[in-house]
DNA sequence: ATGGTTGGTCAGTTATACTGAACATCACAC
DNA sequence: GTGTGATGTTCAGTATAACTGACCAACCAT
């Protein structure tokens, strides 16, 4: 997966004219994507270190904190996430008393998962992070090139 | 990390509007890249699996097509994948007749590991279907907007 | 000859994703 | 009221990729 640490080391910064891809890969834009995110994402890893979650637990919080509750079902369709690695993420959070899984009285096939108050302190540090790291990985594009960035990836986003 | 399958089901293709994200994980670009990465990859990977390797054997035969004999050590940095990762790597390609290692002479730490003829066969037929999954899956965006995607991904990718 | 570094391997751990099966629950047709 | 198909969630796994630390052989500079 796209994950982890792992940059070659001993190179500079600025020495990837040292490694050039050949044509063939290097004009794969998933081979250069997975690279890409894997180093964004082991960057937001270790930054949120301190707050003792990870980028999925992130995710599923920002999602809670704009509207609770949802379902399990409702959160994985929307962030693009595994029903069995909700789960998991849910758990996580509960453990760490950021999230509640609460009866849904309507259909109780379904949890209502609510954030805690204690989490909507844990999400703004959190996002307060995430924007340090984008900003400080996306130092070499311009703003504009930023959002032009997001907006083509966006785009190729299926369901 | 970014890999697998998981398109979340019973949605139609052209639904995202029906699921936006918070502006909070919509504006991080971490995010998005890691989802788009993910989808690519598992379509590269199904594509790939008539040919009996993976994305990673692809990348890694790729660049011995460019030139081979190289060591472990020099294609892993230059295809930012960890040493233990690239010991399992060339030990599937090995095990597939797809490369050799063999003694270095000049350096009896290092393998020289080189394609095998057939492996060349793969290589092209699996370029053939790198680029096909690409086109389709690139296909909402024009050939200019592709090559700046490429462009700016290229611009972050870090040693 | 020695110490530091390098290349590679081994034995693990971690993160994320996934499948298939199972069960409780819901909605709907009859 | 009943049966059937679908849904939401959980469980028990598997898979992929990445990674760390330790170890050993080999190389290089001193």
């Amino acid at each position: 997966m796209v994950l982890g640490k792992g940059q070659p080391n001993g190179t500079a910064q600025g020495d990837l004219g040292l490694f050039e891809l050949p044509d063939r890969l290097g004009g794969q834009i998933g081979f250069v994507l997975n690279k890409v995110a894997r180093q964004l994402h082991a960057m937001f890893t270790e930054s949120l270190e301190p707050l003792g979650i990870k980028p999925q637990h992130y995710a599923v919080l920002v999602l809670l904190d704009a509207s609770s509750p949802l379902s399990q079902q409702a959160i994985g369709q929307r962030l693009y996430i595994d029903r069995t690695t909700m789960v998991h993420i849910v758990d996580d959070l509960e453990k760490r008393g950021l999230a509640v899984r609460a009866k849904n009285t309507a259909d109780r096939r379904k949890h209502a998962v609510s954030i805690t108050e204690p989490a909507r302190k844990v999400v703004a540090e959190a996002g307060r992070m995430a924007d340090s790291v984008q900003e400080q990985y996306l130092a070499p594009l311009s703003q504009n090139e930023r959002r032009q960035l997001l907006q083509l990836l966006k785009r190729l986003l299926r369901p």
